[in-house]
DNA sequence: GATCGTTATGTTTTTGATAATATAACGACC
DNA sequence: GGTCGTTATATTATCAAAAACATAACGATC
């Protein structure tokens, strides 16, 4: 039995709440690089082709095209160079910049994360609750 | 003047960019307090109901109103007290619950653009360029 | 009791983002 | 030179979220 004090807990809902949210770089186009991105650059990375990438995340490979679009055009250099025709069809590996890419992106999503977690515990006392301890003071 | 050392700039894209990022406060049901909802409650507590509230905001009065029950739902006590018909044909006011929400988003809400702040000043060269300074402390 | 702007709640329409589909070109390799 | 899986690109279809629309009920005030 989830006895416990029921004390907070019993105002319906047993509510428990938790910050959360959503990072991305933007540049001068809108978002360049965002948490879907880098992870296209990982499975890039991780499959050497595009293709495969954007299967292995469930996405068209359009819309994987079109995000590496997005991501070259912003950068100014490319992230990957890609190959097509030849051995295999074609493929497509990260460039130094698409690493440093992925590195710099992660290194400030896990900062925010960190920093989520810490908001959340700070989330005692939501506003339902009566905040008032009025500790007796005689202002009744 | 805007004229500026207009180094980094001539990178050919001009870019220069910059954190973002959303905040949402989630509870059981999904999202509790996100901005527009927090939004919304301000306007209700400006105007005095909800339908001026919706306007105000280019919002359908059905899409306000679901926001509203979300939060009420969640909550577990009402944020907004609502009469209907009556002089003026009725009107929504804020609980001292839905001022706290408000109170509550916000403070977190800036915290977090401060963090984005910080994190944007901190993105001075990103990847395409050569990263190694090689000495020469002073940018002249 | 007629009026008024509101709350309350459905139902339908629009629309924007994503997926699906189609097709061409590529080039090493056999 | 035919094959293969890929890159590259355009067009169409799907779907879910939001807007738009519709309607009933409410109750102080006149």
């Amino acid at each position: 039995m989830q006895k416990q004090t029921k004390k907070q807990e019993s105002t319906g809902k047993g509510a428990r709440w938790r910050w959360r949210g959503r990072l991305w770089l933007e540049g001068p186009e809108g978002t360049f690089l965002g948490y879907g991105r880098v992870v296209l650059l990982e499975r890039i990375r991780e499959y050497g082709s595009l293709a495969s990438a954007a299967r292995s995340m469930e996405m068209s490979y359009k819309h994987a095209w079109d995000l590496l679009a997005s991501m070259t055009r912003q950068a100014g250099c490319p992230l990957v160079v890609t190959v097509r025709g030849g051995k295999g069809g074609g493929g497509a590996t990260l460039t130094p910049a698409g690493e440093k890419a992925i590195g710099l992106f992660w290194k400030y999503h896990d900062r925010f994360q960190r920093e989520l977690t810490w908001m959340s515990a700070e989330l005692q006392k939501l506003f339902c609750g009566e905040e008032k301890p009025k500790a007796k003071r005689g202002t009744s």
